[in-house]
DNA sequence: CTTGACTCCGTACCATGGTACGGAACTCAT
DNA sequence: ATGAGTTCCGTACCATGGTACGGAGTCAAG
């Protein structure tokens, strides 16, 4: 069953400002597996909404702490018939989540302390 | 009034060890003008408890997502006049500690979902 | 008083995640 | 159909935060 091609009607410039990243980044990406490179059409390069997708996750699973690594990882995994493989590396980086939101708590806590002290230095020492 | 000098009993790979880094990070830290680089005493530098107690506080303010450029104008500002910019610097920080965590804790919801997910790509995008 | 470990110093190299550059090809609006 | 703006591509460069290397000097135990 082929459905109908969804409109690849994105430049890599479209590509980069609907995903807040500039063209270079893009192409960043690219050469390092996490987006595809589709053929040229009419001389240049199409892109479609799976790639905005697919972009934005990328950004989203940075702001999460993932790697580029580990991202691609993800995504390959993901795509391919591995997905269980895939859950075991969403879980084991969320346990390392944990572990950062509670660091970041507790430097967040001596931070809050901070301004009623003498000097920083006893602060997060 | 000068008061009875603290032992400066620890050599460079002592400092690391106490600090739990290398004996090359204490010195790119010198370099950058984190630590100082104390006169050598016998042919070698020695170390006292403030250089110990310094070297925490870096990584404490590492681990709280300071760069090193920011734990150099915080350790500058807190040893001299500028107590309240130093005060300032913290606050702005905290702020971007909250957000950051705030962040942490959505990718962390989206995370979680995922094992019940059919795929990642739907579950951070 | 030698041997092995540690220090000193400059310089080079590394990974990560981009960012910039320059010339040629191409597209699009007027 | 022409000129501005994009795209394409390779290659170089950037900041951050280290890590490694090599040769000379020093120190401490046996």
């Amino acid at each position: 069953m082929v459905r109908s091609q969804a409109p690849q009607e994105f430049t890599i410039g479209k590509l980069a400002a609907a995903g807040g990243v500039g063209v270079e980044t893009i192409r960043f990406y690219q050469r390092r597996g996490l987006l595809s490179t589709p053929k040229r059409s009419e001389g240049v390069r199409r892109y479609g909404p799976d790639d905005v997708r697919r972009l934005r996750f990328i950004k989203q699973a940075q702001a999460a702490g993932f790697t580029l690594e580990e991202i691609g990882q993800l995504l390959a995994l993901d795509a391919g018939e591995n997905r269980s493989a895939a859950r075991d590396l969403a879980k084991k980086r969320l346990e390392q989540l944990d572990a950062r939101i509670a660091e970041l708590h507790r430097a967040r806590e001596a931070l809050r302390r901070y301004p009623n002290a003498q000097r920083v230095r006893r602060v997060l020492a």
